[in-house]
DNA sequence: CATATTGTGTACTGATCGGTACACAATATA
DNA sequence: TATATTGTGTACCGATCAGTACACAATATG
């Protein structure tokens, strides 16, 4: 059946991923993404079709890999009265943890949000979707948080702590210290209302 | 004195912001300026140095003209116990009118800290500043609303308000329902606390 | 009117962009 | 071993990028 691939696709969208994350897709250039991964663009092209192929590869990669595996104590029952303060508190130290990806470059799909290819319908859809999903689950792990809040409170509390997540991702970039207040803000009014 | 500029500083600098406040900063392209603008580059050049000058004078005229005008309830006193929540709603209504720049293209600032140019640090100072004077307004705006709340309960609030409203900026490009729905939550929240 | 000074238009620069043509390499199958 | 099939590397494409050189236009001042 030919010849076989000689590089593991998994670890090349994992690399692909981290030029995407910190340039956006616009500003991540070919050359970038040809020394990151290790191959030239005659393969990456073989792969994944185009550049926007492989950034639809590395956004599944993004989710799959960093998003959901984050959300997963506040979507599996029982939920923890706790999961959501570990989780605002789990990502207040992803974000301020100097050199690690989050630190540095945010949220790929937040960012993507306030770029140029947000406009694509596809991608618009994709991020809009993440943003849905990341509501559910935190409206499921405040539910196991606040038992007696009413329904219409715990949905206009999740509204609010997503907020404060994708705020978070926006100022990190520029000021990891208010990105830091910004999630303590979100902890503190939960263990306000316990 | 030699030859006089034939056209207006601040009507060009309020085209060119319009430019940069819908495709981002790296991808308002030279033409597509001149086209807004009405001149070459030769006088853009001229007048403002580099395309970089031209944007330090779009963020200003953005600041001076877009974000501070609807501040400035909020900052002039006495504050009105409603101030704040007519300015989100005002804000909602602004995201949610089809054609108007910022539901087209939300936040210019709130953009720009998501795209590689917010690791110029001028421009993340300039950012991380304006989340600040947004946050010190709906400080106000919120302390006049809950006259009985602590200082460290309203600065929280304004902490979460503050995170609304950025992540609607963000949010109003790939789903403005979900960029009011967000707004409409604070609005809640505010009310539910009176 | 002459001249210095400043603004504007045309036409270009080298660099970089995403994408592709095509030769060659490496394997499976016959 | 011969051949079909698939993967990879080299070298290129036209388009576009930000920026600039320079001639020319239009004014103020002498």
């Amino acid at each position: 059946m030919g010849r076989p691939q000689t590089f593991d696709t998994t670890e090349v969208v994992r690399a692909a991923r981290g030029v995407f994350w910190e340039h956006g897709y616009e500003d991540a250039s070919l050359p970038a993404l040809e020394a990151a991964t290790g191959l030239r663009r005659s393969s990456l092209y073989h792969a994944f079709g185009s550049k926007r192929g492989l950034f639809d590869a590395a956004v599944t990669s993004y989710l799959d890999e960093v998003i959901r595996p984050r959300l997963r104590p506040l979507l599996t029952s029982p939920v923890a009265a706790h999961a959501v303060v570990d989780y605002l508190t789990g990502l207040r130290d992803a974000l301020t943890r100097p050199g690690s990806p989050a630190a540095r470059s945010g949220c790929l799909l937040v960012n993507a949000a306030g770029a140029p290819i947000a406009k694509d319908r596809a991608v618009a859809g994709v991020v809009a979707d993440y943003r849905r999903e990341l509501h559910a689950a935190l409206r499921a792990g405040i539910a196991a948080h606040l038992p007696l809040a009413s329904p219409a409170q715990v949905d206009r509390r999740a509204t609010m702590i997503t907020s404060l997540v994708l705020a978070a991702m926006t100022l990190v970039r520029i000021d990891p210290e208010q990105a830091g207040a910004t999630l303590d803000a979100g902890i503190a009014l939960l263990d306000e209302e316990t």
